[in-house]
DNA sequence: TTGTACGCGTTATCAA
DNA sequence: TTGATAACGCGTACAA
């Protein structure tokens, strides 16, 4: 059992109040006693029991991290940026994986929920918008982290895809490129739908027209073997560069590059988007657009701060960033 | 403010104490009123407190994972195996990284025993054995995950790294490979010795002689370059094949040769350790050794379900595997 | 300057 | 079958 102010109290003789008070540097307790008592509680080893704390001050100091799955490597820099602001604000974290299935994300909601959390933050969810009524009943504040869902009417913090993907065909452009592909997945309609509307937003822009034939969307599962795919398209609509979903397609694409022997970047320019680790191991190196992660989870964090606060906040949009490496060069 | 078991006994005009009762299927309260109180729990969203049930119970079905950050790869993988089986307890983790700091890390600890969990996990931790006088405070149970520090009183899983390595260098030995070079480096001294023996002693094994020259450790801080300055010294040493400390020194390895034009597997094989994400996007893909992180990070949190249930239990220690891919071949 | 009494939300004991 | 009361560890209004 851990010791409690009313075992100081007993060893001390005096009363656990005194010893409550004295351990917060209450001004009405002498010097004295304050001194003894911390030395005593010091040496004791009493270390103050949040859960009495939290059912008096009705506040846990702990938030819930709602992710679909920590193996995301995406997931991975945005909970790193959360710990970060909430241990440096004395905050706690408490990690729930919902697998990307909407039961399980009502029920982790509800667990965090029974054990009061003083927000919430979700990562990522394609659900979302789903458990409003579950959110009426539980009052504390939801910051959602790059939400795919439609329904706005919580606080939230995302990258901006269109502007990360436009950032990409601009460079692609500048590069002198006229003939610039897509390739995207069909697994994740709204996320792949806003990047290319930044690219035809740019595309138009650049005063090039959209070319439908360049724009592909293999029917594949996995990201990888839609880039793999994607490759015969883009030679047959004799593309010149191309702009992919992600890395990962990206290095599907660099995969059929090397097996058909068409060497990046000379023949072909490759841009992804995500910034992944391997993307810096791959040959040749990927040019890509990077997503500020870390900082995604330190603003959602800050923000949940703010609303914890009762100030008001704005949804927060942050811009991508080109990272050139080799797998881009002028036509 | 949540809805309370008083709040419902007010609207049901019973006690309080009929309330609880009622939720839990109490025995001796009438199924008529037990029904009744359940439907208007319901309805009035009533979810318990976890922090009112803790004070009580001294439980708070909560553990912590220290971790140094979840930035590492490996961490990753292992706090998904936590977390899965935690959830499937009905038990919440608590992330809490420590960035291998000894002072951060006490700090930690000392968060999470105020926070009255259950139990802690501790990953990676260079520490570990430092914390003995706050451990004998915190009368929680502790499983270390691979620590590398050499105090063993604590429970503790890991990973048996000799073995992964003798894994690495049989494989070799069965190509036929009879100068099979090691590049370790220098920032993880024990985690190094530890693979580097298991290296030695497969090499005895297979009855070939330790040649000195074919173990090398560039003096470089990160693991990529000590691989691509490795590849002269083992080119030197007449090396026809190379165990690398880990997958990056291998990768380093492997874009130093892409450099100079030697050819991977045909005149020099490379096994890795680790088996992370590029591993399978570089060229060619990378035989390594697997580390089963995933049943690392179940058998650690299984481990604290015994523990916490007053077991006894026993320190284990995992076998690696290992994956073939196309970066080894016959001499 | 210190102590008494109460309440936070829940459960357990004892009484009705 | 139900209710009153105390207790978990802590903080605070009020009394001494």
């Amino acid at each position: 059992m851990p010791v409690t102010i009313k075992d100081i109290a007993r060893v001390a003789g005096v009363s656990h109040t005194t010893v409550s008070r004295a351990l917060k540097d209450h001004p009405t307790i002498s010097r004295e006693t304050t001194q003894r008592i911390q030395a005593l509680a010091q040496q004791m080893g009493y270390i103050p029991s949040a859960v009495a704390q939290s059912l008096l001050s009705r506040q846990t100091w702990t938030i819930g991290m709602v992710i679909t799955t920590i193996a995301d490597p995406f997931v991975v820099k945005v909970v790193e940026g959360v710990e970060q602001v909430a241990q440096a604000a004395k905050y706690s974290v408490f990690l729930a994986t919902s697998h990307n299935n909407p039961e399980q994300e009502v029920a982790v909601v509800e667990t965090l929920h029974r054990r009061r959390v003083d927000a919430i933050i979700v990562a990522s969810s394609r659900v979302g918008s789903l458990y409003s009524s579950q959110l009426d009943r539980i009052q504390v504040p939801i910051v959602l982290i790059n939400n795919n869902a439609e329904g706005e009417y919580l606080h939230s913090v995302a990258v901006d895809d269109a502007q990360g993907a436009a950032l990409a065909l601009q460079h692609l452009v500048s590069l002198g490129h006229r003939r610039i592909g897509y390739v995207g997945v069909n697994n994740r309609p709204k996320l792949n739908r806003r990047r290319l509307a930044g690219y035809r937003q740019a595309l138009a822009q650049a005063g090039l027209a959209v070319d439908p034939t360049l724009i592909i969307y293999p029917d594949r599962e996995t990201d990888l073997e839609c880039g793999q795919i994607g490759l015969q398209k883009l030679l047959d609509a004799q593309a010149t560069a191309v702009c992919c979903f992600n890395d990962v397609v990206a290095i599907g694409l660099l995969m059929a590059c090397r097996e058909q022997q068409i060497s990046v970047p000379e023949q072909l320019s490759v841009v992804g988007f995500d910034n992944i680790e391997p993307a810096t191991y791959v040959a040749p190196p990927l040019t890509t657009v990077a997503q500020p992660l870390l900082v995604l989870g330190q603003r959602a964090m800050e923000m949940t701060l703010h609303l914890i606060a009762g100030h008001k906040v704005q949804d927060q949009r942050l811009s991508c960033q080109l990272v050139v490496r080799q797998s881009t060069a002028p036509v």
